[in-house]
RNA sequence: GGUGGCGUAGCCGAGUGGUUCAGGCAGAGGCCUGCAAAGCCUUUGACGCGGGUUCGAAUCCCGCCGCCACCUCCA
């Protein structure tokens, strides 16, 4: 039985899909204005973990992970740059799927952008107002009112009263709105600024609408997962449940929330401006290294990362490559897959990855024994289990048999210290060896001959 | 101030009231190897502090200390 943390019940649940082996689920994705770093790598692999983990279990998964394409942000740095709004967010929106894609995630299903769903916003917004839960204001745009919905602070757990008391002891809050903790639904344009047009005066989505409106039309009412980072919580979540459920549609059944990324100790964060580059951790320690780092701890904890971290993580990232590589230079056979419950046993408790990663090192370890042995059938059958869970993992190990170009020069060069060593001239062989180390080639002397991969 | 989380061996990081219990990285010794590389075996050492409950607690309760997050844009 696979069970949930949801934050809405502050509990592990046990999953019960709208539709018996399908999951519907929509992630969070960016607001496009700027390079990705460290966090949305983090969220992306988490939840891209936890998909994986639904089909290899096999649920049919429909995957929808948005984009807020304008928005305060995008509009001001639009400026600075001195380009379109739609520039920059296409510019960034690449910037940031490319960079998943080197992580091995998976593409969404659906990737609906805000600019793409006006109309659905408007209606939405129209509905809010027909209830009685949102208020427009002549010249400012539509808002909504907090205080008519009695389950306002269900997810974040916060009370009315609670929000009223920090939201009064802010500084700038919105002049126009009729309490403090009302939020924007639709915002009007000021002169410049890109705008639609809409009953309520030409302007543009409030932060948080976009992603009711989509998950509605693309998931439909009482779909089952939404996931995002904690910092989501409060407002943005909130918000969301707040505008579908206000409407009358119901909303997510399960909330899902990925911990922080830490940097010496701190969030990394906008305000902190501390945020580092996830293009510069991938290409300084490989995409595996970060995955398997991420997969390492638990999704809902903080995650430091730092240089060291990542090392240690790439260590044992290839400690399961040569394994492979031994593997198939020895010639072991391809075997079916056979008993992974203990994996699914630890991963079905809210998607516990670090036991799930322990399970992955027992069968390692139990394909390398065997290998040791010369048992390649058992080492077969482990490794297939590895490989297997892996896979649930987002993880590809590589076996070396991708070789590149001067593959031909290097066997060459390994033949002759293979000869150099059966003439027991070593000399000659640690001379060959160096020469390959230069190279970035690391040999390796197996029962079966010699192997070598690239650094 | 309100709410939530965390504090485990050199580092990272799981964990259930009770025989050894994670796991990873690093370290030490051994095996294998011409030497390496890879691997296997063994091994060093822990549960923030103070009480309490219990036959027994890292695991439950109370207090304290420290750290972090959200309450504001944020993955």
């Amino acid at each position: 039985m696979l069970r949930i943390y949801d934050t809405a019940a502050r509990s592990v649940r046990d999953f019960e899909p709208r539709t018996a082996g399908k999951v519907s689920m929509y992630v969070c994705g960016v607001t496009p204005y700027d390079a990705p770093h460290l966090g949305h790598g983090r969220t992306a692999v988490t939840f891209d973990v936890i998909r994986r983990y639904l089909a290899w279990r096999g649920y049919e998964v429909e995957f929808v992970t948005n984009v807020t394409d304008i928005e305060d942000k995008i509009i001001a740095r639009a400026s600075e740059q001195g380009i379109t709004e739609p520039e920059l967010a296409a510019k960034f929106e690449k910037m940031y799927f490319d960079q998943l894609d080197r992580l091995g995630v998976q593409p969404p299903d659906h990737l609906p952008r805000a600019t793409e769903f006006i109309a659905q916003i408007h209606a939405l917004i129209a509905e809010l107002i027909a209830m009685g839960r949102a208020y427009a204001i002549e010249g400012s745009g539509a808002y909504f009112k907090v205080d008519s919905l009695g389950t306002y602070g269900k997810l974040s757990h916060r009370t009315l009263e609670q929000l009223l008391e920090s939201a009064g002891a802010r500084v700038d809050v919105d002049e126009d709105k009729r309490s403090p903790v009302d939020f924007a639904l639709w915002k009007a344009a000021k002169p410049g600024e890109p705008a639609w047009e809409s009953p309520w005066g030409a302007g543009r989505p409030g932060w948080h609408i976009e992603c009711s409106a989509m998950a509605l039309e693309i998931l439909g009412e009482d779909f089952d997962l939404h996931g995002g980072g904690s910092d989501l919580v409060f407002p943005h979540h909130e918000n969301e449940i707040a505008q579908a459920e206000g409407a009358g549609h119901p909303f997510a059944r399960y909330w899902m929330h990925g911990g922080m990324v830490m940097v010496g100790k701190e969030k990394m964060g906008k305000s902190l401006g501390n945020m580092l580059s996830l293009s510069d951790a991938i290409d300084v320690h490989g995409p595996r290294s970060f995955r398997w780092l991420v997969a390492q701890h638990h999704y809902r904890n903080q995650l430091e990362i730092n240089d060291e971290a990542l090392t240690a993580a790439r260590a044992t990232i290839e400690g399961y490559d040569a394994l492979a590589r031994r593997l198939r230079a020895a010639g072991a056979p391809m075997v079916a897959v056979g008993d992974t419950s203990a994996f699914a046993d630890v991963m079905d408790n809210d998607f516990d990855t670090p036991n799930g990663v322990a399970v992955i090192a027992g069968w390692r370890r139990d394909a390398n024994t065997a290998l040791d042995a010369g048992n390649l059938d058992d080492a077969a059958k482990s490794f297939a289990l590895v490989v297997d869970a892996m896979g649930a993992l987002g993880i590809v190990l590589d076996d070396g048999s991708s070789t590149g170009e001067d593959a031909s020069a290097i066997d060459v060069l390994v033949q002759q210290r293979t000869d150099a060593r059966a003439n027991r001239d070593f000399a000659e062989a640690d001379r060959v060896r160096d020469e390959l180390t230069v190279l970035g080639v690391v040999l390796e002397d197996t029962p079966t001959g010699t192997i070598w991969h690239r650094l």
